[in-house]
RNA sequence: GUGGCUGUAGCUCAAUCGGUUAGAGCGCCGGACUGUGGCUCCGGAGGUUGAGGGUUCAAUUCCCUUCAGCCACCCCA
């Protein structure tokens, strides 16, 4: 038998299944706070739904194969040509703005890293059908609401927010050619991992640049808050014009109290071409870890899936940052914890009663176990204490005959005798 | 896919210059404790030192290969 799974997949123990379901239990939450919908689509997609986005060469990253009705599939990489698909078969019965998230299982075949791996649960949420700003910042804020609901505050993530128009402007302005413009992109989206000079002899090699422009378009780059976003683009042609959404988007976090974790940024890039205006990322505040999520607005997309022509925003957030900032900031939740009493039978006598009783009690909702075995009272305890019972319900000869039994507090070590219309009643699961 | 670093018990780590039976803490199992848990004490199980090969009288230790993990690149859906 092999000894671990595959390379970058996953085992979930009862510990890992319990952050996972934490997880998804405030990834939804959250979602439906905000009044999405869930959605699903299959997790084996034709291989070309992805190559028709992404071009060929995303293959040799994709987990694919040929089926035995000779079709070339793929596990899913990402939902949105899903979704795209999804919301193209029905776009003109869809009442907008369509508002819809997915919890997916997504595969990607590459060397996995730490917060990297060949399979992930991705939070994936979309407003599609509504150009306005107010948009991104809905979808900014109920990332950042899943944050907080995860007992994340300022002080351990950060949305980091910009605007590729207002980028875009600001190069133009500084110089640089419409051509280059990828070149100038691709460069300040590195200006935090690669050194000033490096940058610069990649932007000036092959007259990209010139050296002057160069600089200027990383000093773009450098552009932090907002207020300073706003002079730089009240120095360029249509500037004041091209950072009104970013400036009603910001403002409206901030209405909503959010502002403490929004930083403007405008060396938030983002790899992916087709995003079209404001794109962010979640991290974590110390940067140790990669990003928790990033988004973006993608208003061309869906057109040029062959889909329908909506505008776009929305963002993918990961199960397996967060689950390490989690454990590292220790608001993970445990397994252990979850039952209502453990019931000990002190002779084998005892046995039945132990079984009756624990049997009304699950029918009731609570949540029982006993020793299955026949083991000393104090084994018994042990067990009871390991599970993170609440009360121990102990059942000997002496409690059978008057008709009742012994309650334990496991938490305050104190116990009582309680009859059976207590025990029918409120004595064990009454303080839930 | 490319390059670098690292692999010892379930986990975190020891083991002198290459030296004879690879240890400790935590965890797990049992006992002290035949009607009372947590604490304490005692005992036990658990290892192909990632795997394979080589050098050597002798390899956890040195060399090669391979696998895995981590880091960087690529990519970031």
């Amino acid at each position: 038998m092999p000894a671990r799974a595959l390379p970058g997949f996953r085992d979930f123990y009862p510990d890992d299944t319990a952050l996972r379901n934490h997880i998804f239990a405030v990834w939804r939450t959250v979602a439906s706070r905000y009044g999405f919908e869930e959605y699903d689509g299959p997790p084996l997609e034709p291989l070309e739904l992805y190559t028709q986005k992404s071009g060929p060469e995303i293959v040799g990253q994709l987990y694919h194969f040929r089926d035995r009705g000779d079709r070339e599939v793929a596990l899913r990489p990402e939902m949105t040509p899903t979704l795209a698909r999804m919301v193209a078969a029905r776009a003109r019965a869809l009442k907008k703005p369509i508002r819809w998230f997915s919890l997916p299982q997504l595969f990607r075949y590459e060397r996995q890293q730490r917060g990297r791996l060949r399979e992930h649960f991705q939070l994936n949420l979309d407003v599609i059908g509504e150009p306005g700003p107010l948009a991104d910042a809905e979808v900014i804020a109920a990332a950042i609401d899943v944050a907080r609901l995860l007992g994340l505050g300022p002080q351990d993530v950060r949305a980091r927010v910009s605007d590729r128009q207002v980028l875009r402007a600001l190069l133009l302005g500084a110089g640089v050619a419409e051509p280059s413009l990828g070149a100038a992109f691709a460069a300040i989206d590195k200006i935090e991992r690669e050194p000033r000079d490096r940058l610069l002899t990649w932007l000036t090699e092959d007259g990209k640049l010139p050296a002057g422009v160069a600089q200027r378009a990383l000093a773009v780059g450098d552009v932090k808050g907002l207020p300073a976003v706003q002079d730089a683009a009240r120095k360029v042609p249509g500037g004041p014009a091209v950072v009104e959404p970013l400036v009603e988007c910001v403002g409206a976090l901030e209405a909503m109290g959010l502002s403490a974790f929004v930083d403007v940024d405008l060396c938030i890039v983002r790899g992916l071409a087709y995003y079209s205006g404001i794109v962010f990322e979640l991290f974590d505040a110390q940067r140790n870890l990669r990003a928790i999520c990033g988004g973006g607005r993608y208003d061309g997309l869906l057109a040029a899936l062959g889909g329908a022509d909506l505008p776009a925003v929305g963002f993918g957030m990961g199960d397996v940052v967060l689950g390490e900032l989690l454990k590292a900031r220790a608001v993970a939740p445990g397994a252990a914890g979850s039952l209502d009493a453990f019931l000990v039978a002190v002779t084998a006598e005892d046995t039945p009663a132990v079984l009756q009783l624990a049997h009304a009690l699950r029918d009731r909702g609570g949540r029982v176990e006993f020793s299955l075995k026949e083991q000393s009272i104090a084994k018994q305890l042990k067990l009871a204490s390991a599970r993170g019972a609440r009360f121990a319900v102990i059942i000997g000869p002496e409690e059978r005959q008057r008709g009742g039994a012994v309650v334990r507090d496991l938490r305050r070590g104190e116990e009582r005798a309680v009859s059976a219309a207590e025990l029918a009643g409120d004595a064990v699961l009454g303080g839930r």
